[in-house]
RNA sequence: GCACUCGUAGCUCAGUGGAUAGAGUACAAGUUUCCUAAACUUGGUGUCAGAAGUUCGAAUCUUCUCGAGUGCACCA
């Protein structure tokens, strides 16, 4: 059930008599829109169908406008008006009925109402080094990438999720040092040593206890015997507390990729083979970067990709200068690992930090694929905390950052979830802990979980929500009942441009209007008792109805959002 | 220097190439013997950073300028 559908397909109909009238093709016209017009008094839906035709067919467009109102007149009995409004726009305005008709058709699902090609997706999110715990920084891309998955399969799509497990090269050697030196410290009391490259954090000893309790290496002597073995240990520690974290605010992966297993399988060869094949590979001298200082630099031959051709700024090293392999050259394996597990889209979400690194990897995808492939990438930009007033300081290097665990524990996960996408992936968000653990109007996620929890209480003392006629639903006369009716009608629109522009947020605010225009609601009845939702006489029937259908579209958006729908509070 | 992102009301931010650009907050005044006041109502705000271009129409698209953030051989 979509109306903006119904409309588009009524005005279809409506011009193809006129098509044949003005001898126009049907595509140069079919990209008009429907829409809901900012100004309330240009109708409830409006169609620029006539601009467009006018364009098309060089007429009047104010004439052709005419035309199409007769023949949309002819076939919709449930208009009140249609005016028709300068430069050309066609305006709508319909009786109560049409939005009766639609709240009584209104079904749980909406699966009839995305007009969408369904798509086998991969979404590759989080994917943090599994050297630490996840911090703030994940936490965005985490949640954004996780409810974008939740929205893109709700409305039809077959959708995994995937983290890349980065097991592999130096960073984890000096990780795996660290553990090591920790027990070293708690087993022979040796100092850990005072290496900057080391990870000094509390938690590298907490991974060495938990490694000494299991007891499966029994002498530490040599860092170069226990290394493959305590590599091992160690990730499978970081690994689960990673997983545990993000089982903390409902996000579960489908599948876990692991960097060390693709260098194993030399899926590299074949990459490099590939891009060899079509001459991209060549030994090359980059330039030097400008901007920031790079003591060590030297003209350096290495081995290149050439990501420039797939509209990177400069071409990629694939070999380091030990001539092993670089991060991108395994992170060429791994993609071409996504393209032959056969996807009909790659999403890949970044941190801001990386986003530098998001055109190598669309370079790569589509020279590995002939541009087969289809990829997007989505980057999150930073999140700044805020605490009395102040901004949070975070130091990775001291230890003290702000842990997604800190966060999960002093605010709770819906919170948590919810501002992490009340605002677009491409801005900055100011997450204020003050705010966030308000429980008032200032802190959306009270003041939408509250409006349904008001609902709950008041669908507890309705035993049973009769069936009702579409006569019934007459009754649904005030404005503020039309103005609900006319917001469930837009929330399929709603996921459907959320999903094509993979963009989240539109769905808290969407919640957030709903949930406005049903504490007005809910308010009336603080003027008189004719004006409860629930009151005395017995035409409480179709008010219960319209606000179950509210109720439902609230915990169909908690659902994807993953946040609770609660009862009571 | 280059790349990516951002710049909209005092503040925090929405805004599918559409018409008179919207919310929240702050500020002020009111609403509760009554379905949960964690709520509601009523008040006014704009050089959409600036300039040019494309268009019947631009906050939205293009180019340039200014300002902020992030990143910039070999790390991951």
């Amino acid at each position: 059930m979509n109306i903006f559908y119904n409309i588009k397909n009524l005005i279809r109909e409506s011009i193809e008599p006129l098509i044949g009238k003005y001898n126009i093709n049907f595509k140069e016209v079919e990209n008009f829109t429907v829409e809901i017009p900012k100004n309330k008094n240009y109708g409830d839906l409006s169609s620029n169908i006539a601009i467009i035709f006018s364009k098309v067919s060089k007429t009047n467009p104010l004439l052709i406008a005419e035309e199409i109102k007769i023949q949309i007149c002819k076939k919709l009995n449930l208009l009140n008006s249609v005016d028709i409004v300068k430069p050309g726009f066609l305006n709508f305005k319909f009786k109560n009925k049409f939005w009766h008709t639609f709240l009584h058709n209104l079904k749980e699902s909406f699966s009839t109402s995305f007009d969408i090609k369904k798509k086998k997706i991969l979404l590759e999110f989080v994917s943090a080094n599994p050297t630490g715990p996840l911090h703030v920084g994940h936490c965005r891309g985490a949640i954004f990438g996780d409810t974008l998955a939740n929205l893109l399969s709700f409305i039809g799509n077959n959708v995994s999720r995937e983290y890349y497990i980065n097991d592999y090269g130096n960073q984890i050697t000096y990780f795996v040092k660290s553990v090591y030196y920790r027990i070293l410290e708690l087993e022979k009391k040796k100092k850990f040593p005072n290496d900057p490259d080391l990870y000094p954090s509390n938690y590298i000893i907490d991974i060495a206890k938990n490694i000494i309790k299991k007891n499966i290496i029994k002498n530490f002597d040599n860092f170069n015997d226990v290394f493959e073995n305590l590599k091992i240990l160690s990730i499978d520690e970081t690994m689960n507390m990673i997983k545990n974290d993000l089982s903390q605010i409902g996000i579960k992966h489908d599948k876990f990729i692991s960097e060390s297993n693709l260098v194993k399988k030399n899926i590299i060869d074949k990459a490099i083979d590939i891009l060899s094949k079509k001459n991209l590979i060549y030994d090359g001298v980059l330039p030097k970067p400008k901007g920031n200082e790079v003591d060590d630099w030297e003209p350096r031959k290495q081995l290149l990709f050439k990501s420039t051709n797939f509209g990177d700024d400069i071409d990629r090293a694939l070999k380091k200068s030990d001539n092993s392999w670089t991060y991108f050259a395994n992170d060429l394996a791994y993609h071409l690992d996504k393209i032959e597990r056969k996807y009909d889209l790659l999403i890949n979400v970044l941190g801001a930090d990386h986003a530098g690194y998001l055109k190598r990897q669309i370079a790569c995808t589509h020279a590995l694929s002939n541009n087969r492939q289809e990829i997007i990438s989505k980057v999150c930009q930073l999140v700044k905390l805020y605490k009395n007033g102040e901004p949070l300081k975070m130091s990775k290097r001291a230890g003290d950052f702000v842990t997604l665990k800190n966060l999960i524990d002093e605010v709770g996960s819906d919170v948590v979830r919810f501002m992490m996408v009340y605002r677009t992936n491409d801005s900055e968000l100011d997450f204020d802990f003050d705010l966030v653990k308000s429980q008032s109007k200032d802190n959306p996620v009270y003041y939408v979980q509250y409006a349904y929890a008001r609902i709950s209480s008041i669908l507890r003392k309705v035993k049973k929500i009769q069936a009702l006629k579409i006569e019934d639903l007459d009754e649904l006369d005030n404005d503020i009942e039309i103005n609900i009716i006319k917001k469930i009608s837009e929330w399929p629109r709603c996921l459907e441009l959320s999903a094509n522009h993979y963009e989240p947020h539109r769905i808290t605010f969407y919640l957030y209007e709903l949930s406005s225009l049903f504490h007005t609601y809910w308010n009336l009845g603080n003027e008189s008792n004719e004006l409860k939702i629930l009151n005395s006489n017995n035409d409480y029937n179709s008010r219960v109805f319209l606000i179950s259908k509210i109720e439902m579209v609230l915990k169909q958006g908690f659902g994807i959002l993953n946040i609770k729908a609660l009862d009571k509070m």
